[in-house]
DNA sequence: GCGCCACATTGACCCAGCTCAAACTTTGCC
DNA sequence: GGCAAAGTTTGAGCTGGGTCAATGTGGCGC
């Protein structure tokens, strides 16, 4: 694992307090108890990303889980000739070790600055065996990421490259909790939205460009936008 | 849910015996003791359906999780306009139920006669909050479908039409456990493979007759295959 | 064992989205 | 604040896989 090799990664103090944590209530340590809270924290290791740093690469053997609290990071897959499959963004709150067991199944990359809490593979599993309603919350949030990646699969398969576009924009805003009006944040390149939706890169600009002439969205710089006609969006996106 | 509607379709009796149950060891329950696998039992109903039958519909209120036994089925999610995606084809000995909460996902149909042990949602609720054990194994398969679902997004986003063709059979050939040269059953139609990969039909035989003509497979009546060059075959596949 | 019907195959043509190319815009660095 | 460098937009033409159409075929009921 690229970063956690380098010490310089690891945080150290302000930020290993989760009673002033910034996801506090939306991480899966949500479902401890005060005290089991305390043993978490005392297992677990602050980790900061630079961006563009890699947490880890898939097929490498997966020695660590982790807690997203601050940053995005986008889930990645190649292939051989180096087209790529973006298959999820992270955002604060989430949880990365549903989908992987020996070793990683997708490579993790940070799109800005990024802080996680990381957990050691085997005394994680260790801690699960022994706190069943931890068990139970990563169950749940598997569910939500199975559901989200059926929803994908019919994106993929079956919506046109403005449906794609539409959906995402959506979705993201929904995802952040934004409501109409309010900028959100894009913190990935066009690029990355292009190898989300299975698009390219020119596919998403004209198709962006295009749904802010209709007045529909507006774009806020290349990183941020706001939905201006919600149901023209979600018609557009086919639901 | 129509099947559990219909009284006639529950199985009445020689299904009843886990210990005679064709898939002991491959489902869920190989994991219980035999005394929770008898309370377990005595919680399940015994569903069969007829070819095409519909198990339930997406959207509908989830009522219950299933384990299925025999047979083979389709998970659809469908576009307003008709246009469908098949997410997945469930094997013998997989659960269904790991990707859904109060609201089915998707619909699930039966590509030819099937058997099923039903359990009404709140019961087997309970039972889970009671066997970790249970609830282990179930994250456990959640995490393999998850990586599934990854690699399914990367062929929808990325993957040519004779990769995908390529990928299916090879997956498919390895999910039945099924050698090179042995046959492989194919007990979904050409429009259900095309749906399945996001192609049309028309694309998913052509591909079929030039792997065909390639020698790579043999195609055995319209339901089975027999992959004669594995190697060539997963070179077509871009793994 | 015959005929029907659903499914599958093959062919000809077309178009949404890809590729290639060039211009534009933002961001960061000296 | 000026100038690269990286990322984005826009345009012009091409192509893989879709659409539409016709023919082939296996399985089942009578």
């Amino acid at each position: 694992m690229a970063a956690a090799a380098d010490d310089r990664a690891w945080c150290c103090g302000h930020h290993g307090i989760c009673e002033s944590c910034e996801v506090r209530g939306l991480a899966v340590c949500r479902v401890l108890t005060p005290d089991e809270l305390r043993r978490f924290a005392a297992m677990a290791r602050h980790v900061r990303l630079e961006p563009g740093a890699i947490l880890f690469h898939e097929g490498d053997p997966a020695t660590h889980v982790y807690s997203l609290t601050h940053g995005y990071l986008r889930l990645c897959k190649l292939l051989a000739d180096g087209r790529r499959q973006i298959t999820g963004f992270l955002v604060p709150g989430d949880f990365i070790g549903l989908a992987f067991a020996e070793t990683y199944v997708y490579s993790a990359e940070a799109l800005g600055p990024v802080h996680l809490c990381a957990f050691a593979t085997p005394s994680f599993q260790r801690w699960l065996a022994t706190t069943p309603h931890l068990e139970h919350e990563l169950l749940g949030r598997a569910r939500g990421e199975l559901a989200a990646a059926q929803e994908q699969m019919l994106l993929l398969g079956r919506k046109s490259a403005r449906e794609r576009v539409a959906t995402f924009l959506l979705t993201f805003a929904r995802r952040l909790d934004r409501k109409a009006g309010e900028t959100v944040p894009l913190p990935m390149t066009r690029t990355d939205i292009a190898d989300y939706l299975g698009l390219t890169i020119e596919t998403v600009s004209r198709t962006l460009s295009q749904l802010k002439r209709e007045g529909i969205i507006e774009l806020v710089g290349k990183s941020g936008y706001r939905i201006h006609q919600p149901d023209a969006l979600a018609k557009a996106a086919a639901f």
